[in-house]
DNA sequence: TATCTTAGCTACGCAAGCGTTTCTTAACGC
DNA sequence: GCGTTAAGAAACGCTTGCGTAGCTAAGATA
C-alpha cells in the first residue's frame, strides 16, 4: 500500500506524468498489475492517493519579535521543502496542467495551493497584526515576492538558492515592499 | 520544412515532451516518418531545430522619460509572449529538465535563459545609466522580481496576470525595491 | 477445520511506436 | 529528354503497455 504511493511518486519523478504505465509502477513496487487495477483504474488515481498520504505540511511558526528573521526561515523552510522529493513530484504535475486537470486540482489545492504554498504568508499577516508595518501593504503581490523569487531562481538555475541568496530576497525584495529599509528596522 | 518545425511544437504542446514520437510529428506535419528520419533521428533534434527557428524575441525599447510606463509595458510584453505557443513549449521542456538536460540546455540557454526572459533588465539598466535611482539597487533579486511574479502567477491562476495585477506589481514590488515611492516618482 | 476473501502470478489478444527496407513518384539540372 | 536526387508510401519484425481472465496460495472468519 505504501509501497505502491512510494512507487507511484518515485514512477513520477523517473518518467514523468505523461509517461507513466501501471506496469511501470507495478514493477517499482515489485507487485503485480493485477493488484493495482484492483484498487485503481488508472495511474492519475494512484497519484492523487500517493499526494494524499504523502505530504505534511510543514507550518512557520513565527516566534520571536523578527520580522527579518521570521521571513528568511520561512523562505529557507520554503526551500527545503522544494528540495523534496514530493516538490518536484508537485512541479511535474503542475506543468502538465493543460493534460491533466482534474490531477493538478487535486494536487495542488491542498499541496502548493491556497493554503500551502505561501510560507511567507504566515508571517507577514503575524507581524502586521502587530503593527510592524501598514497592514495595507499586504497586497496579493507583496505576499507572493519570495516564493515567486525562489521558483524563479530555481528555474533559472536548476538549483534551489542557497541562504544568502534568501538574505538577498528578504532585504531587496520584499522588506522594501513592506515599507521597511532593511538598515533601519 | 516549416511545417515539421510546426508540427513539432504542436505536438510538444498536445502530448508533453515524453510522449513525443516520430509518427505522431509525421501524422501532423502530413508527411512520411522516413522523411523525418533522413534529416533528424530523434524527436529532440527535430524540436531543438525548431526553437531555433520558431522565435523571434522582440526586446522592449525604453523610449520616454517614464520609468513606470516602460516596466508596464515590458512585463505586458513579457505577458503576451507568454501566452504565446512557444513560451508554453518552453515551459513543457524546461519541467522535464531532467530526463532531458541536453533538449533543456539548447532551448533555455537562447529562449528563456540569461539573454532573454528578463523583460525588465533592459529597462532598469536604461534608467539605472540615466541616474533615476541608484545603480547600487540593481541586484540579481531586484531584475527578477517583475518576471518571477508573473510567472508564479501564473502556476497559481493557469492564467497570466491581467493589466491590473501588472500595475500592481510594478507599483508594489518593482518600484519600491528600487527605492521608489510609486507616488512621490 | 472448512470456507471465503484477497494478493499475486501468468498469459492472452490488441494497439502503437520503434527504426529499417523497398518501391514509387515527383522535381530539377544539364 | 534523361538522369539524378529527394520525398512519400507501405510493410517488416520487434517491443511495450493496455485491460482482462484464470489460476494459486495465504490468511482471516465462522
Amino acid at each position: 500500500m505504501r509501497a505502491i504511493h512510494e512507487a507511484a511518486i518515485e514512477e513520477l519523478l523517473a518518467v514523468g506524468v505523461d509517461r507513466m504505465t501501471m506496469e511501470g509502477i507495478a514493477r517499482r513496487a515489485a507487485t503485480a498489475k493485477t493488484s493495482l487495477y484492483r484498487r485503481w483504474s488508472s495511474t492519475e488515481e494512484i497519484l492523487v492517493d500517493a499526494f494524499l498520504r504523502v505530504f505534511p505540511q510543514e507550518e512557520p511558526s513565527p516566534s520571536s519579535d523578527d520580522l527579518r528573521g521570521d521571513l528568511v526561515r520561512a523562505l529557507r523552510m520554503m526551500r527545503d521543502w522544494m528540495s523534496t522529493l514530493g516538490a518536484r513530484a508537485v512541479a511535474e504535475v503542475v506543468t502538465a496542467r493543460d493534460r491533466n486537470p482534474e490531477l493538478v486540482e487535486a494536487v495542488y489545492s491542498r499541496v502548493f495551493g491556497e493554503r500551502g504554498g505561501r510560507f511567507t504568508q504566515t508571517v507577514l499577516y503575524h507581524y502586521a497584526g502587530h503593527g510592524a508595518f501598514d497592514p495595507a501593504r499586504l497586497t496579493p503581490v507583496v505576499l507572493d515576492i519570495g516564493e515567486a523569487l525562489i521558483i524563479k531562481h530555481g528555474m533559472d538555475h536548476s538549483r534551489l538558492p542557497d541562504d544568502a541568496h534568501i538574505d538577498a530576497i528578504v532585504d531587496q525584495a520584499i522588506l522594501p515592499a513592506l515599507g521597511l529599509v532593511p538598515g533601519a528596522g
